[in-house]
DNA sequence: TGGGTTGAGGCAAGGGCTTTCCCGTATGAT
DNA sequence: ATCATACGGGAAAGCCCTTGCCTCAACCCA
């Protein structure tokens, strides 16, 4: 691999100048010298060693990002909004994947804290799970103080910038929405019981059934994703076969339900949760709430990306009933 | 940012043994020194710097992926499997979105170049483009000839380790499927006439056509994502009254055309390409052309991470039909 | 007891780059 | 003609680590 002293021995000059006329430094550079330098360049494909750069220069210029799994579409809308900002600042954005694994997303923060990057933005570590939220919170404690930027999205325990969905409201609008369809009896198919998003989601759910004078709604765990809340329906009708409506705490559940309702040609209502790109185009197209995940991905880089701020910016997003054909009277 | 001096000095030894002590080296150290080391990290909180790390040590550790975009279903499957292969190495991954700009691919591979990757993959480089050809060949090879390893997923005019879909072919059982279903004239909705991806389905498409003796289909040019889809549905339609099926050269452009022809209460058969996970849960469920898209970013990966071989491995992934219910008899 | 091992640890040389001085030279003003 | 002022360019000091080599002491066997 071609090195600056390559580049300015070839072209004649010190590598002083050399990396000057690379960086395009404010100090002024003869034509002739920069012409012989940008020849030498390109005879030789050099690239500047990006290790080295950080090392020896001041500014830190990737970003990371914690999320669960980029391939879920709950964090790849908000990572396609978290990209778009990042990308705008000319910054490299690193992924991470946990796969829900506490364990690993410390060692991710870790990760992102050892390659030096300029912030980070943690979606989904909302877990209910002191050991691993104080451990969290003194990582991150370490890297701020070393300068890190860090914004989270989702239920904070921890004091910093954030961008939070109003997960509960949403729940509630969600329940507010079936009951006053006149159903009377629901089921709730929930996302994995140590989330905050899931135990958050519920009890908005479950304010909405005390509000009409409903008996608490039966509830039964899923992962959030498409089979287990194919599964999950399958559970919860069998134990529960008078229910007429069900409320998935996320679309991808909720089109699992859709499908499993098909199979065993049933049809009763069914509301999802997100308003992910799927549920308009599923039959019957889904009701959910909507969250603004792109959106609520390029917040929290804008707030990760800004300088720090004396107190903690917190950013609350409302959620919104978006009606459409899968719920309807029993 | 504490560093290895900051620890080094605390537990009273010198950086090279706490630098062994660290990474775990061969070298025997005595119990007592490793403790009190060990207690320095911790109440320090150190993490060595990575690009410290890398520009001294040998290994480089991190892998690059150059995608059109993570968050289309067909690339995030396709990095799911690459992930998957690349965490079991314990590797970094370095995820690049270009959204379909050579320039951005370009400049991509430069950036993972500088930041010493140990490999990369490109998926979807395919564009009808000489001189950006030209040029990204030119990029490869340098960063070959300094030891990086490189992995293209699609068809590749270099020579090189390559995952390759066999486009035609699929292209082919797309057409024959809805001839053998008696139809005698089709539309297609393509990608983008530059890409390789959608000028090899085509080709088997007509192929198809041919081997009927049929008309060649009447195509309309799209973007590959679910709105262009249903917009170009439109289009297909008003120039062309009287078809009576569609081939969608992805799923994401067959949900929009489904989508169009229930919005104008319109029932023709629509067959699609890749089965991403959408495709069952649509209605009606589609029909459409298999690709293992996971296991082809996972043997993309597996090929890039393997050693350099004399000759390039190709690997050649078949295409299927999976039937489902968006296709019949006219 | 002496020479040869072996075990524990430190010194210092990089690795590739940025950036702060610092030094000539050409330019302008007086 | 002289002095001050840019201006263009270089030398070298790091940035933070890893690792080859060397030293020193304790230990072994004959």
């Amino acid at each position: 691999m071609a090195t600056l002293d390559d580049v300015a021995r070839r072209a004649g000059v010190s590598t002083a100048t050399a990396s000057r006329i690379i960086n395009g430094s404010s100090k002024p550079v003869s034509a002739a010298l920069r012409d012989r330098v940008e020849a030498a360049v390109a005879d030789l494909h050099y690239v500047p060693n990006a290790h080295a750069r950080q090392l020896a220069g001041s500014g830190r210029t990737a970003v990371g990002v914690v999320v669960h799994d980029v391939s879920d579409p709950y964090f790849a809308e908000i990572t396609r909004g978290l990209q778009r900002v990042a990308t705008t600042d000319g910054r490299l954005v690193i992924i991470c994947n946990t796969y829900r694994d506490p364990a690993r997303e410390l060692d991710y923060v870790e990760l992102l804290r050892a390659h030096q990057v300029a912030a980070m933005v943690l979606a989904g570590s909302g877990y209910h799970d002191v050991a691993f939220a104080r451990s969290l919170r003194g990582k991150l404690r370490a890297y701020e103080l070393s300068g890190g930027r860090v914004a989270v999205i989702g239920r904070h325990d921890r004091t910093g910038d954030a961008v939070v969905p109003d997960n509960e409201a949403g729940g509630f609008m969600a329940g507010e929405h079936l009951y006053a369809l006149g159903h009377r009896e629901i089921g709730v198919i929930a996302g994995p019981r140590n989330l905050t998003t899931t135990t958050d989601r519920l009890t908005g759910i479950r304010r909405a059934a005390r509000a009409h004078g409903r008996p608490s709604p039966k509830v039964v765990y899923a992962d959030f994703d498409r089979d287990s809340g194919a599964a999950a329906t399958g559970d919860l009708l069998s134990a529960h076969p008078r229910l007429t409506a069900i409320a998935a705490l996320n679309d991808s559940m909720a089109v699992g339900a859709l499908a499993f309702l098909r199979d065993v040609d049933r049809r009763i209502s069914v509301i999802g949760f997100d308003d992910m790109p799927i549920a308009r185009d599923v039959t019957p197209a889904l009701t959910t709430i909507r969250l603004p995940l792109a959106d609520m991905g390029a917040q929290a880089m804008s707030l990760a990306l800004s300088p720090a701020s004396p107190d903690p910016r917190v950013e609350r997003v409302p959620a919104s009933l978006v009606e459409r054909a899968s719920t309807f009277p029993p």
